[in-house]
DNA sequence: AACAGGTTCAACCGCAGCAGC
DNA sequence: AGCTGCTGCGGTTGAACCTGT
């Protein structure tokens, strides 16, 4: 178990990279592809441990990395990912095409969990730090049942991994053009399907099947059964209510991207315009192979005094104005989860505003940003 | 202009998981 | 089954940069 020695190999250069080393690195692995990473840096001419090189290219130098200011659709996503992931930031660069997992953490270490905290939010929960108010209203329930739903994702996410990694090895006629060096570059079709109980576990076509998940929520209770189904395949498009206090988020894949579709040239194009990353969203919920995967996942019900996620009006709005008259007012100390009245109406928009908070990350699910071409915030 | 304190982010560290032997 | 090496992940660090005084 011992540790690889790395970069305490005397010899071995640390720190910031000098233009020179970027361009031996970015030589090379334009010529060979990146291969071992611990054999690259002798055959590159490089000072440096290969997780050194790993880092510096996966981070800084592969072509396909989006820099510069996060867009407040990513914001959002991130912010929305986040409270169902926790700190899994792979996993969450997975849904920001062209965002390594390293920026998008010190992004929220620097920026978002701060909003957050200032908005009133645990940037760990996710809830309202005055918690207690909501304790018996149900919403702490509610939060459980994401909370659900965030280890259902998370199960997921990790299926789809090894799905990725089954993929890359079985098709690993590795060429430069296409160093692909994380698996948050291979797409993926997602899905969740409302199926009450049924658990079915679909076959597609191609050497590998698209990981689709099966979430169904049926719980019971004395009062209100509310089953939230949710349907979101991948880049999924549209929310129906029904008149059962069912919300059904129904989303289709469409797209056929083929895996090669990102052109992995070295030289410029580091930035794409923003059609360029819808169509990136677009290509996420396409696979080279058709996958289709479904396992089904889990069966609860929820129980709620007051059935959430009836309505979906003004929810993404909310949500957007939550985090946006912070980001704009940023002197206001953070009161935007309504505290302009102490009283009860006040702890009801509160109650409004996690509400809104929550299900602007349920629709995170069942959303894809190719679907909401204006930005929500 | 100079300094101090705060912020940002590239890079490092250590651990865990996995594959091959 | 156990060992070893490699890779990826998440937490942390510290130099560079920014802002206020």
């Amino acid at each position: 178990m011992g540790r690889s020695p790395c970069c305490d190999k005397v010899g071995l250069k640390k720190g910031p990279w000098t233009p020179e080393e970027d361009q031996k690195l970015l030589a090379y692995i334009e010529e060979h592809g990146h291969g071992s990473w611990r054999a690259l840096p002798a055959k590159a001419g490089l000072q440096r441990c290969g997780k050194s090189c790993r880092l510096r290219w996966t981070n800084y130098l592969r072509p396909d990395i989006k820099r510069g200011k996060f867009s407040l659709q990513e914001e959002q996503t991130i912010i929305q990912l986040h409270a169902l992931l926790g700190n899994r930031w792979s996993a969450i660069a997975t849904h920001l095409p062209k965002r390594t997992d390293n920026e998008i953490k010190n992004y929220w270490n620097t920026h978002l969990k701060k909003r957050l905290a200032k908005m009133g939010i645990d940037p760990v929960t996710h809830k309202p730090k005055n918690d207690t108010l909501l304790s018996s209203d149900g919403q702490s329930k509610n939060a459980a049942n994401l909370s659900h739903m965030a280890q259902w994702e998370s199960a997921r996410l990790e299926a789809e991994a090894r799905l990725v990694r089954e993929s890359k090895l079985r098709s690993h006629s590795f060429h430069p053009s296409a160093a692909s060096t994380s698996a948050q570059f291979v797409n993926k079709t997602t899905a969740y399907t409302s199926a009450g109980s049924t658990a079915a576990i679909g076959h597609g076509g191609g050497d590998l099947e698209s990981p689709t998940s099966t979430l169904s929520f049926s719980e019971n209770n004395n009062n209100n059964n509310v089953t939230a189904a949710v349907v979101a395949t991948a880049a999924t498009t549209g929310i129906g209510v029904n008149s059962l206090n069912m919300i059904e988020f129904v989303g289709s894949s469409s797209s056929s991207h083929h895996h090669h579709h990102q052109n992995h040239h070295l030289t410029g194009g580091m930035i794409k315009e923003e059609d360029e990353q819808v169509q990136d969203w677009k290509f996420k919920e396409g696979i080279e192979n058709s996958l289709s995967f479904t396992s089904n996942l889990h069966d609860m019900t929820i129980s709620l005094d007051n059935p959430p996620w009836t309505t979906n009006s003004n929810m993404e709005e909310n949500f957007t104005n939550l985090l946006l008259n912070d980001s704009i007012d940023d002197d206001s100390g953070g009161r935007s989860l309504s505290d302009k009245d102490s009283d009860n109406s006040g702890t009801h928009d509160l109650y409004q505003d996690n509400k809104n908070y929550w299900n602007s990350i349920l629709n995170l699910v069942n959303s894809s940003p190719s679907n909401s071409p204006s930005p929500m915030f």
